[in-house]
DNA sequence: GGAATAGTGTCTATGAGACAGTATGAA
DNA sequence: TTCATACTGTCTCATAGACACTATTCC
C-alpha cells in the first residue's frame, strides 16, 4: 500500500456513516427428482425447491419471527467471509449439503424488508443432485424441511405463507434457474458426469416445452452437433433403455448465443 | 403483522451480529461514440467506459484514499434507500447523468476488498446514450472523469492504475454488458427509439465480429424476421446515407434463446 | 455520370423436423 | 414374439450466406 494510504486510513473515521444493520445469504436450493424409476425407462424428472419452515423460537428460546412460515435457508454472513461462503457454510449447517453448484443471482435491500432492520440479502441458487438430498433428509428434522414443487411455491407465494419477501426473491430464483438451465450448460449440475440424450432431455423438459427438445429424434440429432456436448466414445448405459444409450459428457466453454443470430 | 411478530422482534438485538463498516454502490458507465460522424455515412462506433480519477484531498479537506488512480463512480448507500436507488443518485451528483438504463450485475464483498474495513459494494452497470453525455463534459471538470476505450482500460489494470478491487469488478462488468448486448435487447439503450438497421449493427459490432451481423446483407435480412424488432412503417432517414432508410423500432419482449435448439 | 449506401433476386448448402423404418435386448 | 427405447435413411421445407444486381440520392 502507497504511504499516502496509510495517511488516508488513520484520517478515515469508519463510523462516518450509517452502516447496515444486518448482512445475510438466502440460497434456493432446487433439485430435479425423477418422479418414477422404473427400470429401463427414461426419466420424468421435475424441479423442486427446498424450504424450511422457520420454528416458533429461536436458537435462545424467544420468540422467532416470521415463526410458522416458509423460508429459504440462509443466515447471517460472519466478518470475515463473502456471502458467497456464508451461503456454502449455511447450506452444510442447515441442510448436511457440500460440494454443490452455487450461484449468487440477485441483491435484496430494499429499505423495510425485514422488520427487524437494514438488512441486506444476497440471493443464491443452489443446484442439489437428487442422490445428495436422500443425505439430508436423515441429518434433518423432516416436519421442518421440506421440498415443494414449483406449483406449490407459488400457491405458498399466493397465500402469503413465504417470509419476508422471500415470495419476491423465490420468484426471481425460478425464472433465473429456468433461463440458465436453457443459455448455459448447469443442467450438468443436476447430472451424472456421463448422461445419455433422455436424460439430459428430462432436465431440459422441466423449464420448457420447445418441440426441438421433446421431439425425440430431434434433440438426439442435435446433440451431436453441439459444440459443448461430447459423446464419450464406446460408453454406453441401460439405466434407460433395454438397448445400450451413447453416454455424453459436457464440455467447458463459454457459450453466448445471440438473439440477432442462428449460429452458436 | 403478526402479533407474534411483535414479540419477536422486542426480544431482537439488533446489535447481535458483527454487522459490515459499509455498504455502496458502484456504477460502471457505459456509453458507445461514434468514431467519424459523417453526413451520409453509417456510423463507426466505439464502447467506451466512464472513470473518475480520484482526488488527492477528500471533501473534508483530509488524505483521500486510493488518491490519483482511476475508480468507478460511486459511493454509500444511505439509510433508507437500496443501492440501486442510491447508483442514481451518485451518478446524478458525480455526473449530472439521469434518466438512463441501471442495472445491478453482482455483489463484491470479499474480506479485505478494501482497506477501510468491511466494505459491501453492489456493482451496476449504465448505458448512456452519446448526447446525454455531452452535458457532463460541461458540468465537470473534465481532468477528472474521462471515457476510456475498452483497450486503455484494460491497460489501466494491468498496470495497477485501478483503484480496490475496480480492476476486477470492470473486467466482469465488460464481460456483462457485451453478453447482455448479445442477448437481452439492451442495444435499445444506446439507440434513439427508430434506428436504421446500420445503427443497430454498429452498436453490436463494438462486442463481436460475428459474420452474420457484421455482413450488411445478412443483417439486414435478418432484422426483419426477428420477432423483437419491428419496422416503422412509412418512416425513413437519410442520416446513414442518401438513399433514405427504413427505420426499425424494439418491441418489449423476455426472448430466451436456448443453447440447445436454433429456433427462438 | 460517379460514388456510396440500401435493398432485392436468386442460387447453394446446411440443417430442422417429420415419417418411416431398423436395431437391441429384457421378459 | 412382443414391446419399448434408441437410433438412422430420406424427404421436404426454411433459411443462412454469397454473388450479382437494382434503387436512391447527393455531388
Amino acid at each position: 500500500m502507497s504511504s499516502s494510504n496509510y495517511k488516508a486510513l488513520e484520517q478515515y473515521d469508519v463510523k462516518k456513516f450509517r452502516t447496515p444493520d444486518g448482512y445475510t445469504s438466502d440460497i434456493a436450493v432446487f433439485t430435479i427428482v425423477p418422479t418414477h424409476t422404473e427400470a429401463y425407462k427414461p426419466p420424468k424428472m421435475h424441479l423442486k425447491l427446498l424450504l424450511i419452515k422457520r420454528s416458533d423460537l429461536n436458537a435462545e428460546g424467544n420468540v422467532n419471527i416470521e415463526a410458522g412460515k416458509w423460508a429459504l435457508p440462509g443466515g447471517f454472513v460472519q466478518e470475515n467471509e463473502s456471502a458467497y461462503e456464508a451461503a456454502k457454510r449455511e447450506l452444510l449447517e442447515e441442510t448436511s449439503i457440500k460440494d454443490i453448484h452455487i450461484k449468487h443471482f440477485s441483491v435484496y435491500d430494499q429499505p423495510g424488508r425485514d422488520p427487524r432492520g437494514w438488512i441486506i440479502t444476497n440471493a443464491h441458487y443452489a443446484i442439489v443432485p437428487e442422490n445428495q438430498l436422500l443425505n439430508r433428509k436423515a441429518n434433518d428434522d423432516a416436519a421442518e424441511v421440506r421440498l415443494f414443487s414449483i406449483e406449490d411455491v407459488l400457491q405458498l407465494a399466493a397465500s402469503s405463507q413465504l417470509a419476508f419477501d422471500h415470495t419476491e426473491i423465490i420468484e426471481e430464483a425460478i425464472k433465473k434457474i429456468q433461463t440458465d438451465l436453457l443459455q448455459t450448460t448447469i443442467a450438468k449440475e443436476f447430472l451424472p458426469k456421463n448422461f445419455t440424450f433422455s436424460e439430459l432431455q428430462a432436465v431440459l423438459l422441466t423449464v420448457t416445452k420447445d418441440p426441438a427438445i421433446s421431439s425425440n429424434q430431434s434433440f438426439i440429432r442435435k446433440i451431436k452437433t453441439l459444440p459443448f456436448i461430447a459423446a464419450v466414445p464406446g460408453m454406453t448405459t441401460q439405466r434407460t433403455s433395454k438397448t445400450p444409450t451413447q453416454l455424453y459428457t459436457f464440455i467447458d466453454m463459454e457459450i453466448v448465443k445471440p438473439i440477432y443470430t442462428a449460429r452458436y
